[in-house]
DNA sequence: TTGGGGTATGCAACTAGTTGCACAGCACGC
DNA sequence: GCGTGCTGTGCAACTAGTTGCATACCCCAA
């Protein structure tokens, strides 16, 4: 399991509590390991038993007080034994590609038009990336160590959303060419 | 959740047991949506009782009775409101990513093995899909309808796979540059 | 003849992830 | 002065997915 992980070197980046955590999560990290708060949160007291991190009790006006976390040795141990870990290809569950293999046992214009949609979420997502990437990381062959490992994730996003929206276009030519022709040599 | 969506296409295409499809899992639908057999037995027993799929038992000569599952009218009915149904981007879930991020709080070098490890089974799947596409789908501007829908579902395979080599090509570029730079500008 | 691999099903226990809700007060706009 | 949304933590109940094992018999090779 890679949360506890993902959470180490997030953390490490900088310390912070689980709802700052959450909100990095639903940007930067979490483009590539998502997690919801209530994961994270459950996550961060079992991280905390193990020593993993240790928890700061900041105390504030009025509202409850707030945990800062931050990476224990414990917690560096084990992400340094993980890394070298030899893990397992990504299992894969892509439910756009179900639909669209099981299109023809509905009605294929609407499967289509939900292509559609990913297809400019995806393209969304890529404009995003694309834009972090200008912003961020203007010269990138003057990168080294954790800034070229961080600006190199993103070039994993920006392929993998470039990829998504190309194969969208091929699906969506092909599916209309095939609704196009179906009164003809079929 | 799509399991049951990715069963009832698989059986709409042949009927089979539950053994059986978890060997089609192995193989075809399963490199766009991972299960295990003891997912996919729990499942089938949930959607017989739901009547989306009916079963009949097999006697055979010394083991145990199998179970031919094929798809029913409320599994037909379902499949055709979940194809039009509006579903969310998927959820990712890349632990690769997370090391390569993390690459500095432990031994890249490690990590750039890691990665190398993962560019040739990416790369090996490729040449599978690849294979497949020549074999099975040698003119696909002829495809229509459900054969059509395989061979799109494969491309995205093709894709998919085809960016994640050549990412983990730029990373391991740019991470073995910037080792043996590692006494220079840093 | 013994052990490994394939066909075939399934229970039990576990880990992981999701959803809905509750509490608590702040700041801001209408 | 009221609703909305943000910060912040967390419980409870649920659904989904994994791992290990058990049963049962087959075939084939060492």
């Amino acid at each position: 399991m890679a949360l506890e992980h993902a959470i180490l070197v997030s953390l490490d980046e900088r310390p912070g509590t689980g709802y700052e955590l959450a909100r990095r999560f639903d940007k930067s990290i979490g483009f590539f390991w998502a997690a919801t708060h209530q994961q994270i949160y459950r996550t961060l007291k079992r991280m905390d038993e193990l020593h993993w991190v240790t928890a700061e009790e900041v105390p504030q006006d009025g509202r409850p007080d707030k945990k800062v976390y931050r990476v224990d040795d414990g917690g560096r141990q084990e992400l340094r034994r993980w890394l070298e870990e030899a893990g397992e290809p990504a299992t894969i569950r892509h439910d756009l590609s179900v639909k669209v293999r099981g299109a023809s046992l509905g009605d294929p214009g609407k499967v289509a038009d939900e292509v559609a949609r990913h297809r400019d979420q995806h393209a969304e997502r890529l404009d995003v990336f694309r834009a972090i990437e200008k912003k961020d990381f203007p010269d990138p062959s003057a990168l080294h160590g954790r800034r070229l490992h961080q600006y190199l994730v993103l070039r994993g996003g920006i392929r993998a959303e470039q990829a998504l929206v190309e194969w969208c276009d091929e699906v969506l030519a092909a599916m209309r060419t095939d609704m196009r022709e179906d009164g003809g040599a079929r």
